[in-house]
DNA sequence: TAGATTGTTAATCGATTAACAATC
DNA sequence: TAGATTGTTAATCGATTAACAATC
């Protein structure tokens, strides 16, 4: 452990980086796509009023949430859309190529590997596992379909640290737990379960029928409307 | 000043009774799962203790969250787990079947018409469309795809409230119009794109790429670990 | 310069959590 | 009853937003 350094009376820093607020980081990827657009239209400089009309976001949240990682733009000026794009590219280290490895090569699965975004996003499938006889040899796109238990030794040449989970519920913890041990250390979870892990391994889960059924609740309330 | 169709997902007030949080929306859907595996596992009931244990969710937000509902365990004793598991899902309105269109049927789309999980959840793809022509006239399970032209006509009968949008982000807004205007009321959009929709109308996205993108920031962050 | 817009501080808002009287 | 646990109030924590001095 790093020994903390007092900056304010009581107050500590590690690594002197102030804590990121997770709603700023998905924000962050927000941004981005939001820029990727406006290079597409030629826009070469916006302002934090601009996008509050366009995104519907505060522009002061805008503002703050860049603040976080250093200043970016020109008071009077605004933010030159190339140059916030790439610096936010670059904080969120989707600058350069990073490999994943799947693991559930069922329909969702399948439909990941064949994701173009996932390319323009600089992430690259680079493995995919399933433990169904009939799915391992099986090829898609330019990834053969590899037996799981496999899994950890083909991960020592591939060294990702990045997995995502499309298997069936009752697999996923031990399957997480698998991965883990081949070096992962964050988790897209597709499984409509809460995972176990260590403290130092970061899951997130997408889970669209959780998605659904706050859409359904919004639904019986606005029927009254 | 926000225009006034912009809708921040979930801002909207609900008639007489208290504003019910997000988190708290979406935690429900979580309890629903676990109370589900609890069922299966032959547990009857079970304390928010227990829950806060087994899932990691503190104790007192469960029972807040559900004290926005009313009245659901008895002190000294628990909640009961079949009881607890019926009411969530009638506060969800997934306790009995619901329509839902589906547009765009490509891989992702193609993937969640197949998925299982949704019919367990009482959800129901009861129409899936797409504008290209190689994919109108497929079918696939039960459901034939069908021309994005007779959406309209189509839920004239089908009376879906519920959208699933699965086309790519440069046609999504048009969709979205075209789905409201249909009669839907609540949308789950796979696109990357922020849509500007009615006021009443709610949107969700489901968003991978944000996800990663996420995971890739705590990635090197914890790399000085 | 004057006008515009940033970065940041302070105020507000809302969600989480601890504490505890009520009650089974 | 005594022990356990609820539902709810109050305290805490954290995120959003408004305001404004700095500055291009």
């Amino acid at each position: 452990m790093i020994a903390p350094f007092f900056t304010k009376a009581g107050e500590f820093t590690v690594n002197s980086s102030p804590k990121v607020p997770i709603p700023t980081l998905e924000r962050l990827a927000t941004y981005l796509r939001f820029l990727i657009d406006l290079e597409a239209s030629q826009v070469e400089t916006i302002s934090s009023t601009d996008v509050e009309k366009q995104t519907g976001i505060n522009a002061a949240q805008f503002r703050k949430d860049l603040s976080y990682f250093g200043e970016f733009g020109k008071p009077g000026v605004g933010y030159n859309v190339i140059e916030l794009q790439n610096r936010i590219a670059g904080i969120l280290k989707i600058d350069r190529m990073q490999p994943i490895i799947l693991i559930g090569a069922g329909n969702l699965g399948s439909a990941l590997i064949g994701y173009p975004g996932l390319r323009e996003h600089k992430f690259h499938i680079a493995a995919a596992f399933d433990t169904d006889p009939a799915k391992i040899g099986r090829s898609q796109g330019e990834l053969v379909i590899q037996d799981e238990a496999r899994l950890r030794e083909v991960n020592q040449a591939l060294d990702a640290r990045i997995a995502i989970l499309c298997v069936p519920a009752a697999a996923a913890q031990a399957v997480a737990e698998e991965v883990i041990a081949a070096g992962v250390r964050v988790i897209l979870n597709f499984a409509p379960i809460i995972l176990r892990v260590p403290e130092r391994v970061v899951v997130r889960n997408v889970s669209f029928l959780q998605e659904l059924a706050v859409l359904s609740y919004h639904l019986s309330t606005d029927a009254a409307k």
